[in-house]
DNA sequence: TTTCGTGT
């Protein structure tokens, strides 16, 4: 073979890796765009202004989308849909399991002995009763994980996740949901934050619920770590835009500026009969 | 039916 009919063939593969490359990258965008069209609504959260504590990288779990921080140690969003279901039911517990994906050792044992309890952010009962085996089995990933005080997690927030899964989702068929950790900034700088094992501990926890359509409608939560489970759910309302102001995200980045002033500027409650569940009491 | 940790 003479030097230049090899090279001319090795131009020639080089052509048809070059495209498969760019077919392939564009599948792959399609697949990826595809995936968090169904599991976020206006597009998943993203940064207001860029810094090293709001940058993160999204992770795709069955049922569920996450955003981890590697700075932070922690997830700093998880987005999901939920839908009603006829029957819906969630199978046995499985085991809190390493998310290699953090490359932080974040083992299940992490936080023992800490006074934290390893609290979901994609809950495991209305994942595994809207998108089944798998996706539960996913939120069970240390990277779905933060720490709480056992009185917010099995209280106080135990109770608006049920409340959202078998009052919310029933009345309105469809909801988005966006949930994750409030952090001080200030702590961090200075060192001194607490810490479950690696993990900084949140001062709080925020959820954004989202009824998709032509007029959609929203209602986010603030709750703070210290709780004693029993206040009214309606106590820790908030506006998105405070949530956006705590956590520094921009939700639904694809919102018009003026769907989002609508959406995100107040706290409207029409519709959502919070009189009715606010004060549901705690199952334990 | 829905959260967990601890100790055995």
């Amino acid at each position: 073979m003479s030097a230049d009919s090899f090279l001319r063939r090795m131009m020639r593969r080089t052509g048809v890796a070059v495209l498969f490359a760019a077919v392939g990258s564009g599948l792959w965008y399609m697949q990826e765009r595809e995936v968090r069209d169904r599991l976020s609504w206006q597009g998943v959260p993203t940064w207001a202004e860029l810094t090293p504590l709001s940058l993160h990288r999204v992770l795709r779990n069955d049922g569920y989308l996450l955003g981890w921080s590697d700075i932070r140690v922690s997830p700093l969003w998880v987005s999901y849909a939920l839908q009603a279901v006829d029957d819906p039911q969630a199978g046995e517990r499985p085991g809190f399991r390493r998310d290699w994906r953090t490359l932080w050792p974040l083992k299940p044992d992490s936080y023992a002995h800490s006074g934290y309890d390893r609290g979901h952010l994609a809950p495991n009962y209305a994942i595994a009763a809207v998108h089944g085996r798998a996706a539960q089995r996913d939120t069970f990933l240390m990277s779905n994980m933060t720490p709480q005080r056992p009185d917010l997690n099995r209280r106080l927030w135990q109770r608006l996740e049920e409340v959202v899964m078998d009052r919310f989702v029933p009345r309105f068929g469809r909801l988005r949901v966006i949930t994750g950790p409030i952090f001080d900034d200030e702590f961090f700088f200075s060192g001194v934050m607490e810490r479950a094992g690696l993990v900084e501990v949140p001062e709080a926890f925020y959820k954004i619920l989202i009824v998709p359509g032509a007029q959609p409608r929203a209602l986010a939560f603030i709750m703070p770590q210290n709780v004693s489970g029993d206040e009214p759910l309606d106590r820790y309302l908030v506006s998105i835009d405070d949530v956006e102001a705590r956590t520094g995200l921009d939700f639904f980045p694809q919102l018009s500026a003026s769907a989002a002033e609508a959406l995100e500027a107040g706290v409207q409650t029409q519709g959502w009969n919070l009189d009715e569940v606010a004060r549901l009491p705690s199952r334990f």
